[in-house]
DNA sequence: TCTTATTAAATTGTATACAATTTAATTTGA
DNA sequence: TCAAATTAAATTGTATACAATTTAATAAGA
């Protein structure tokens, strides 16, 4: 019977979440182009805003994404002046990422981002806070 | 006050919804691997599991890829012996893409994924349908 | 009919992702 | 002290993704 098929896409958990991810990355994009930025370079800028300055390996973690993505996407970042990288004096192995001022003025414009983005998902507060947790939960679990 | 930072990374949903697809998708990789099967492949082979036999089009209207996207991982599918792929006779603007023998035996080694899968997940019941449910709503208001 | 519009795949170009390897710097420990 | 181990980025190679364009086939309509 079809809803003992654990095969079928439709008894699928994991493709709604890769489908609905991916659309959503979709859907910033108009937005995202204002600020010249895409989804991946947008949330970089996210933790760079937070704390100004940190290196490769502490972006990454944040984000979960190792060098090989990080590395260019830095590169394209310094390219337009959102970021500075510099060798660690004390550790040359470190690379320290900034954010410049060009960088910094980028947030006021960022902000009615997520308004946006919220208008377009329309899940009430209680939906969302749901969401948010089972997908922390999940990521608890995927981290062991 | 931090809370009301919406360009905060912990204050996102998304976020936590890339990430943990990402994630996800990276847990699958040693048991596809077994099958010579990247996720992506996986998920087009699970439709051709359903209806043996399916255009590009309709191969990408229920995943949410493009050709171009499709067009180079179907030939990949077509080199691996999985997927046949043909011009349509009546309309040769159609690529008829059809599981072969061989694909149709993968079925078999992929019964215990789901399983395997669920496993590393380890949501309960009410969990999995609340987050299967929320994410359906999402991809229902993100079509639109 | 025959030009125009539409449609389906394929192609092109850019940007992720990540495994695996390499390079260079630093740390460890015999 | 100095060879071996470790660490951080960068590099290499493969596979997505998707916007935009192109190609080829079919459909529509004046």
């Amino acid at each position: 019977m079809d809803q003992f098929d654990t095969l079928k896409l439709s008894n699928q958990l994991c493709f709604p979440l890769y489908v609905v991810a991916k659309e959503i990355v979709r859907k910033y994009k108009p937005y995202l182009d204002k600020l010249d930025l895409t989804y991946t370079q947008y949330i970089t800028m996210m933790v760079l805003w937070e704390d100004k300055s940190l290196n490769v390996k502490e972006i990454g973690k944040r984000l979960y994404l190792d060098s090989g993505t990080l590395t260019p996407l830095l590169k394209q970042l310094e390219y337009k002046g959102y970021v500075t990288r510099v060798r660690n004096k004390q550790d040359e192995r470190n690379l320290i990422v900034e954010v410049t001022n060009k960088g910094l003025k980028l947030k006021d414009k960022a902000q009615t981002i997520p308004i946006q983005m919220a208008k377009c998902l329309n899940l009430d507060q209680q939906e969302s806070l749901n969401l948010y947790k089972l997908l922390y939960k999940l990521l608890d679990k995927l981290n062991d």
